[in-house]
DNA sequence: AAGATACGTCAATATGGCTGACATAAATTT
DNA sequence: AAATTTATGTCAGCCATATTGACGTATCTT
């Protein structure tokens, strides 16, 4: 390997690894700027949330629970575990939490009574509204000086980023359907 | 099949807690379905580089480590502390492997000899070049039938959703300079 | 009656984050 | 020259969140 021998403010270019960009085969441009944006705004997105969370001792995954049973009440738990790719056993801890807690409730489903219905409380949707909040906050931050065609464009964009080929999604489908979502259906 | 089947049980209005909205204070319009597509989308996008990931014996910490290193040669340790906004210790134990397995090396600086800078070798170029691919593939994907200045908007979309405020971040400060990175500059 | 399904739970383990404390070398300040 | 600060590395231990595998129970389907 060759030694990459140059001062911290004038790199020397011939040993310099980055010199040579190595693309996937087939590949000659790539979106590293897009690829950075990604990271970086998701990041602070989410940072929001974290931030709030610590205060009532949650962390992101409860969250994530909450905010899906929020939008998709009397979501099962089998829908949970395929909308958020974790297994049951991880699910249970976070969803006993927010069980034994109060911010969500079960109902035993009256088609099929294996079924645990789930549903935020009004303790669950305070949370989840203030936390909707913050992220609402930075969004429209994000969207201000952006006209409404091209705020159509930011949510196309996101819409194609998504597995359309995956079955097991069962929101991406909803989502898909014209973007409306449970919620706005019921 | 999985359903989202919150209809099927017809659950009762006046103990289902959703029904009423509780929006943070002032908050009317929430973002729900932005919220919700930037969970998918990230979720799927950074579901493209575990997968590979894995075979590699790699996690996503490394990918980022790697990633950033690649983009910004010669950054130091400190920096990488502040852009991954992770403690010295949880980046040691990722950055020894990549160094261990030769993914990237150390040099120490010119100008100030305590710091260590970092950079790829070919095997690091390789394998983040991979992976920026499959990332690459599902961008191009979902940029596809956006005009040239719909791309755009949607990178103003995400530079602004990403903190500006903070002035630690030596990485958002060159993002924000017109979008020019470190590597383009050089 | 038999089998499949929805859910819960136990046990063990891995990863990636964290805090606090301490060590070393090198730069900077006094 | 001595003291201090800075950049980095490391040790020890803790926590949250994820994993797989196995098993139990209630309930629906065939």
């Amino acid at each position: 390997m060759a030694d990459i021998n140059f001062s911290t403010s004038s790199p020397d270019p011939d040993s310099r690894p980055g010199a040579a960009r190595s693309p996937a085969p087939g590949q000659t441009n790539l979106r590293w700027d897009i690829i950075e944006l990604l990271f970086f705004a998701y990041r602070d997105f989410v940072g929001d949330a974290d931030t709030e969370l610590e205060a009532f001792g949650f962390g992101r995954a409860h969250h994530r629970v909450l905010h899906f049973v929020h939008r998709y009440p009397g979501l099962k738990v089998a829908d949970l575990l395929n909308v958020l790719r974790i297994t049951k056993q991880s699910l249970g801890r976070v969803l006993k939490q927010l069980l034994d807690e109060d911010y969500i409730v079960q109902r035993t489903g009256n088609n099929d009574r294996r079924q645990r219905l789930l549903y935020a409380t009004a303790k669950g949707e305070a949370l989840v509204g203030k936390l909707a909040g913050l992220q609402t906050d930075r969004i429209n931050h994000a969207l201000s000086g952006i006209a409404p065609d091209g705020v159509e464009t930011v949510r196309h964009f996101l819409r194609a980023m998504i597995d359309h080929d995956d079955p097991d999604k069962v929101l991406a489908t909803i989502l898909e359907a014209g973007g409306a979502t449970a919620k706005d259906k019921a």
